[in-house]
DNA sequence: TCCTAAAATGAAAATATCTTTCAATAAAGA
DNA sequence: TCTTTATTGAAAGATATTTTCATTTTAGGA
């Protein structure tokens, strides 16, 4: 999804244009790869120099909430974040280079459906992630 | 799995047996529930007192790196452990209670194939999770 | 049972991460 | 342009985790 796309739907939920959210915001909506606030901050700064941690945090804060982005869960850690995908999708991560890839068509009804039955559970969730080596991740090593 | 179990498995690979690792493992072996290090560290120090928090951590990391426990990913964080279970099998978790159950027999096979197929990946691991409400919290609720 | 080397401990200090507070600044509609 | 109010960055505060280190304890051999 385009920057400006991003920069209406905040401004869209009443909030404002600021210089340090527009670096922010520029950073995270082209990044292929999760980041975390202070990879984020890092980069942006580059951009917009007066740039202030805190506004890293606040910024992102406003994105998830705005389902703009989306938490990334790794074995090394849960704090990064990634452009989120439309509609219901999943991860596909890659473990060399960390390219993030979506994809949706998850068949898992019948799964859950088993499942719910043996369980007795009433299943409202499910996260699914897939982890493995991107095409030049492959060939690299 | 039972505690005796777990202290053979630490002892195995050349881990003392300590009251210290004895009163963690007791508490993390036996909870059906997800338990971050402070809680575990409460939990311990009634049955010994002179537990330190440091050494909650460190034997944590241990129980995790032989695999009698995994790390548990929620919405409101990702600190917590559970028993691992044995062979490949995933987590059900009561969003209202925070028990923990274990199904298996994911059919991923057919989807993971043609993710692979469309995207080029080498698909080495994945990550399912179910989110619900348990019998007992359907009927309270 | 006693001894000893080395692992493990707990306390305290150090790091890392994230949140709150607050006075100053800047956005955006009138 | 003016004014209201959201937003800012710096600093302090709160949490969570790791490191350091002198002391204690384990476990295997004597």
């Amino acid at each position: 999804m385009p920057v400006e796309t991003w920069l209406n739907t905040l401004h869209e939920n009443g909030y404002r244009l600021t210089e340090a959210r527009k670096a922010v915001v520029e950073i995270v909506a082209e990044s292929l790869k999760a980041l975390t606030p202070l990879e984020v901050f890092d980069k942006a700064r580059a951009a917009y120099p007066a740039l202030g941690l805190v506004s890293v945090y606040r910024t992102l804060e406003k994105l998830e909430e705005l389902h703009l982005i989306q938490r990334v869960h790794q074995p090394q850690g849960c704090q990064a974040f990634i452009s989120a995908s439309q509609g219901h999708q999943h991860l596909l991560l890659c473990q060399q280079c960390g390219q993030v890839n979506y994809f949706e068509g998850d068949n898992l009804e019948t799964l859950m459906a088993g499942i719910s039955n043996q369980t007795g559970y009433k299943i409202r969730e499910h996260w699914l992630q897939l982890f493995g080596l991107c095409k030049d991740c492959q060939s690299s090593s």
